[in-house]
DNA sequence: TTATTTGGTTTATAATATAAACTACTTTAT
DNA sequence: ATAAAGTAGTTTATATTATAAACCAAATAA
């Protein structure tokens, strides 16, 4: 009935950067900091925790001269999602 | 698109208690620790929160000689959860 | 009568989320 | 050229949350 919920996922900010990546090819930073209207910090922290779950895949370069962050979800990433969300259902029905 | 998620409900257990009182008359203390399968501290400590929010009520009896603490949604607590629910839909879609 | 079990609560600790402070650099105004 | 302000982030300190462990009171079993 209530399957465990992924505990890196069950988080407001982590989850709507899942949600924002899976549907695009990939999203900067700033564009993420926008879509949530989180701090930078918080943004910061929380992509870092995705990484490092092997969610998404960060890479650094530049746009022109200023720094720029990028962000896509990975293979493991979306069926962590899809596993996420399957187990949501049974929580909140349907 | 991302609506804020109601704190209160965004959390494993007390989103498995509401679930459940959504769909029940009332449940008591041990009903909720076997369905949900938390400690009783954790379940402790997580009804106390959904009361204090209003989200349930709590009373306390006795069943024969033992002591029974039955739990029961409020009309706070069934809107709260539609609208975490809806809320939630902004973030896995559907 | 002394364990053991039941039904909890309280409290201490670990994990998490968040904001505030900071770094490094760029652009703009003086 | 220099100072001030803005951009793109990271690090760190703090508040909040979740959880387990320890505890309590009463009932039941040995």
């Amino acid at each position: 009935m209530f399957k465990a919920l992924d505990p890196l996922l069950h988080s407001e900010l982590r989850l709507a950067v899942m949600s924002l990546l899976i549907g695009v090819e990939e999203a900067d930073f700033v564009f993420l900091r926008n879509k949530t209207g989180a701090t930078a910090g918080n943004l910061s922290v929380q992509i870092d925790k995705l990484q490092r779950a092997g969610y998404i895949s960060i890479s650094k370069g530049f746009n022109g001269k200023m720094p720029r962050t990028t962000c896509c979800i990975t293979d493991e990433g979306r069926s962590a999602f899809a596993a996420y969300v399957e187990a949501l259902r049974g929580y909140i029905g349907k």
